[in-house]
DNA sequence: TTGTATGCGTTATCAT
DNA sequence: ATGATAACGCATACAA
């Protein structure tokens, strides 16, 4: 391996002046800089990092905790993270973490030292799991609970989004509108509900606890709700899938089952995926920003680690957008056919 | 932030014992033993990582290069490699280049002295560009065109999935099989190409330019296609698509066109993503182990690290599998709902 | 403008 | 079984 010592000896100076030049540190003469430049890049010189960071104390290093969910938010999260990162001359060290506060703390002892901040992922619900972090670190918490104003926070306007949908639907006519749930302990989730709720409420319609099914944000659970809300004595005109995945799930049950969407039965996601567009038919959904959303997390982050003094928490979000497809493009029909299902479901079987 | 000598002063130890405590090297009485690993521990001690890789010239990271590749294939990757990098006490640096050879070679060497190896996908087909990689680390070539002998690398086994999915389709009497090809310089999407026109050829039939329709691996590359497809004057029964996105894409096509699937046309796709069982009708497809595809190159990667004297190079390919559907005509070999569906459905009536 | 020397936190070598 | 100390590669305070 080259070290700054080559280099030196390569150019006939001392390791102080490659420093300098090399950090744009000190003054040097026009002529030694040029020389030690070509020098360095003729070597192919890079700076060990684990050194500079032993004196400097910083890594130029961002931790990523991520938690155990799929598809293709994930990956859209990371890339915008990875832009506004490499835009700052930052690294990303990545990696998958439970969501509960063991596998927190230990996946950030393990990024100790290794990173100068940490973008957190834990959608996880439980109050106290975040809390009295053991970070001396900036931390940035992202579509995860908003903590008291200890920590950095970005989330989405989940309960405007899903209000917005809702409203949406109820303005089409509808007045039971099912939701397919997410996680149970989910932030985004619990926040989709109460918009759900909210835009209910407003509209003077009363949540129906039959109307409200349990998910996990797969299609299979998408798929097993829609089921059961067909198979309701009083069926729901609408279904609001807490995101695009279960919809999805929820449309291929309605196809099984000969119920035509929109007409007999309206259907909402959230997220907008690229493929929403793409089903049959066309879902509507609540637009999130995904790359948007990474590139603010690091964003925040990098402001945390720039100013460590100012200990002003930020909690930013990140706006969602009404996609209106056609899926839920028809008004209700007027009397919800009677209650075939169960001998198609045991047809399909 | 406490150090080594922190513990050791508390200890009332040397700074070498505590090292080896927490290393595990040396002899150390079990009494200190007990000691020192609860100072440590009470002390929240982490070692430095730069430190200590400054001086045994180990970082225990792993470098990542991806392209521009979107989706889900991206997350679960990345998943499978973080698994076995965690399993194995690495970390995982991601970092997207652009897949030219200037790209590559600036990610790694803003990677060097960081990692000990590097994971590489790039799916670019140019020959040159990834030769002589100025790397003096251990390389994975992942999904990428293998190299001479120079670097290991992992890859899918693309043409036979390809060869197997299209002969399927000839065995159902198609004769006129179309593909919409991947991005035209990637290597996976050439593969595939490659298997599609050995099946047919060893069936007897000619492949027909005009069935090889472009593509770039998205929704929309599949529904343009698609649609072209419809309007040639002698159109085919079957559209293999190279991945299951542009399967997704055609159906939708098809869809709006009103061609009957898989009566009036067959689609398969490739990938077998996890939405592929939930279309309309339920996708045909090459499916890719994508988790242990991840896992595989960092298990390669790691060899390459332990063995750094050992200049055998490995080339080795995970399998796909054909999972045929109801879009290519055959019985529905599967059904999304849990087995339990029934009994759920009949009780919450 | 440039060089010398110190120390960052750790492991490893050599004593004891 | 334990301690003292020399590296590792770098940035920087200080000297020249």
């Amino acid at each position: 391996m080259v070290t700054i010592k080559d280099v030196a000896r390569e150019a006939n100076v001392s390791v102080a002046t490659v420093s300098r030049v090399l950090n744009g540190s000190g003054p040097v003469s026009d002529e030694t800089r040029r020389l030690i430049r070509e020098v360095a890049g003729r070597m192919r010189y890079v700076p060990h990092s684990g050194a500079r960071s032993l004196i400097t104390s910083k890594t130029e290093t961002l931790g990523v905790l991520l938690p155990d969910l799929y598809g293709e938010f994930f990956s859209e999260v990371i890339r915008g993270m990875d832009d506004t990162a490499q835009r700052n001359n930052f690294h990303l060290l990545i990696s998958r973490a439970y969501a509960d506060r063991h596998g927190i703390e230990t996946a950030i002892k393990a990024m100790r030292g290794r990173v100068d901040g940490v973008v957190i992922m834990s959608p996880d619900l439980d109050e106290k799991s975040l809390l009295n972090l053991p970070s001396t670190i900036p931390v940035v918490l992202l579509c995860s609970v908003p903590r008291g104003n200890e920590i950095d926070s970005l989330t989405i306007t989940n309960c405007r989004g899903a209000r917005e949908m809702v409203a949406h639907l109820v303005s089409l006519g509808h007045r039971r509108i099912a939701i397919i749930k997410g996680s149970a302990r989910n932030y985004d989730a619990a926040e989709r509900l109460r918009g759900y709720r909210m835009a209910l409420r407003e509209r003077g319609i009363a949540p129906d606890p039959y109307l409200e099914r349990e998910g996990d944000f797969t299609e299979a659970a998408g798929y097993t709700a829609a089921l059961k809300l067909l198979s309701l004595p009083n069926r729901p005109t609408a279904i609001f899938a807490a995101n695009d995945s279960m919809a999805i799930g929820a449309l291929s049950a309605l196809r099984e089952s000969n119920v035509e969407v929109p007409e007999e039965m309206a259907v909402a996601g959230f997220d907008d995926i690229p493929l929403a567009r793409y089903m049959d038919p066309p879902l509507s959904s609540v637009h999130v920003p995904i790359h948007e959303l990474g590139a603010k997390a690091v964003e925040l982050l990098l402001h945390g680690i720039m100013h460590k003094n100012d200990h002003t928490r930020r909690r930013e979000r990140v706006s969602t957008e009404l996609v209106i497809r056609r899926s839920t493009g028809a008004e209700p029909a007027e009397r919800p056919p009677p209650p075939t299902t169960l001998n198609k479901v045991m047809a399909s079987i």
